[in-house]
DNA sequence: GCGAAAATGGACACCGGTGTCAAAACCAAT
DNA sequence: ATTGGTTTTGACACCGGTGTCCATTTTCGC
């Protein structure tokens, strides 16, 4: 029996079953050279006792600790609760846990803070989210103190290993087809911050497909924003005001579709009646804004499952794919061009 | 010098500094009783080697490990990471990380799961939010493990030690007084759901400002909800069909409130024209919706540090507030009644 | 029934820290 | 120089697991 209190330990266990200490570790680590009336008796004692292996003392003997670090720059809290929950999904019944850390992208020593971060938690392996997944330096800094790591991204970053990838081009893409098939010639688009990947990755899909299909897009139908709802609102309304306005605007995302949903209204242009607007993630207010809008999902929860099953479960890499599909999820803010158009 | 590759240890530093183990122990721990020179030179090499003591190899000798827990069932995205990045700046400069951990409140087994996780990371504390906070059961199970653990809620729930408290009920009745003051006599409530303890406080407050304002609220007045955006729609649906519908709304959050605002906006009745909407939580969403919402925010952020505080450094309780209020966020969706009412 | 191989389990050191307690070093006073 | 008291340091065991390697038992072929 074990102290008042105190959980009982392997040896509370090894002495209650009368074995070594070592044999309970056998039988918690499944080897297989147990007699099996063994195995038994000794499964019997854990029960009985209750007994749980101490991860930190695990952890020492290893070597290696059973910790995942989320390491993210809040882009958007649902994306981000969303890859947890994905994340929790892949290591829910093993000895893993997720340990989180917003980082600050902006600040300058972001480096050195997550390297005092990564040496002092000596995590297993961490998983990095859009935007600061697209900084190069981070992804070294986690090699040269090795922690393995894998990036969240809308474009080739890293090695397959390393990555979990959506595909925003293609999916943009889509957008640009289905509004030209609707009867859309005029479209802008507001752009995301420069520097983003997938800022990039959004406007080079819109770029090729309305290329594709033989539009032009002039300067002024391609307005720079910074994923912040205002700069949406700031950006719709450069793209409104001009004589021969859009039919149709792509906002690379759905915060900053909504502001441009805002600076329509105030303009007293209907959407969809008027102008369609198409924004990008499929977040919450996507669904919950009025009208509800069309936008870009992407599944977002499977692919924080994958990226957690790349550090925790490399041999099941076949199972854990790295590319996975943005669609289109159609609602009610697209509709046909106006006729006067 | 230590193995190429791996991290150097503590003995490393003892053998390069000349002294016992003990003595670098002592200056990882500032131990007042080290001879000054003493200190110095370990700390040269400490410095030197870039060493960090192993998190786990001190967790097992002190028998306590450096880790929270964060237990949620994501009643909103964004409260959920305002909290975190709230422990975050607790921690932000100690050895302490944070553990996430959503729970699926209405899973059958839901404390079977928690145990588990609780006996098999053996964290320093947890910390509970709402709705799952208000589990009495949960909180027991903590003790039960010997876990620390703090509650988030809008209610008396336990101790201070373990609570830190929204003053819920006297936010809803400043709504009420706003509202009244404009001129609204006739003022529905969308309740949230049957037992969380949220949901009865923002009732409460509300018949409870009603009636020192001499109103009445009938049972046609009051519609129940779920907290999602779906059950606010169909709440205000019902609350609007009758003959002398209100001239004001409250949602007992945001995420109802403009599902109030789709339910209005598809009656064609004008918002805050025709009807003044109230949300609760300040969301990201109230900014975005149009009209902006009038809603109530409360500080998130700060409660998730001093939540993590009294985990971590109980003695300075002085410094860490159990009590925090909520406030008025005056928007856009409230106006005076309609003259004809 | 014998010897050899295979199966099984235990002793012991080790992971990298901390607590205990006694020894060493230092200092002033005798 | 010796003594005694205080300060500073180190030896050693321990936290709760795992790896190595060897001893013992069991199984099997002949």
């Amino acid at each position: 029996m074990s102290k008042h209190g105190a959980a009982p330990t392997i040896n509370d266990v090894a002495r209650e079953a009368g074995v070594s200490k070592k044999t309970v570790s056998r039988v918690i680590n499944r080897s297989p050279l147990l007699k099996a009336e063994t195995r038994e008796k000794v499964e019997r004692v854990i029960a009985e006792l209750g007994y749980t292996p101490n991860p930190q003392a695990r952890a020492l003997a290893l070597r290696r600790n059973f910790l995942l670090g989320l390491l993210h720059h809040n882009p958007n809290a649902q994306t981000v609760l969303n890859f947890q929950e994905g994340v929790l999904d892949a290591i829910r019944s093993t000895e893993f846990a997720l340990v989180v850390r917003p980082v600050d992208r902006h600040s300058p020593d972001m480096l050195d803070d997550v390297r005092r971060f990564l040496e002092l938690q000596r995590l297993y392996g961490v998983l990095l989210l859009p935007p600061i997944s697209e900084n190069d330096e981070l992804a070294a800094l986690c090699r040269e103190v090795g922690c393995g790591y894998v990036r969240m991204g809308s474009a080739a970053l890293d090695e397959a290993e390393h990555l979990v990838q959506s595909n925003d081009r293609e999916a943009v893409e889509a957008v640009v087809d289905h509004l030209v098939e609707l009867g859309h010639r005029r479209i802008a688009i507001i752009c995301g911050p420069e520097g983003f990947r997938s800022a990039l990755e959004r406007r080079e899909g819109f770029l090729a497909a309305m290329h594709r299909h033989g539009l032009e897009v002039p300067e002024s139908a391609m307005a720079p924003g910074t994923y912040r709802f205002n700069s949406g609102m700031e950006a719709a309304a450069q793209l409104l005001s001009g004589d021969r306005r859009p039919t149709a605007i792509f906002a690379s995302n759905d915060e900053m579709a909504s502001g441009a949903f805002h600076a329509a209204r105030e303009r007293g242009i209907a959407v969809p009646g008027d102008l369609s607007i198409v924004g990008f993630d499929d977040s919450p207010i996507a669904a919950h804004i009025w009208p509800p809008m069309t936008t870009v999902g992407w599944p977002i929860r499977e692919m924080g499952r994958a990226a957690a099953l790349k550090l925790v479960a490399p041999d099941h890499e076949l199972a854990a794919p790295s590319q996975f599909p943005a669609r289109l999820v159609r609602r009610e803010s697209v509709a046909p061009p106006p006729d006067d158009f």
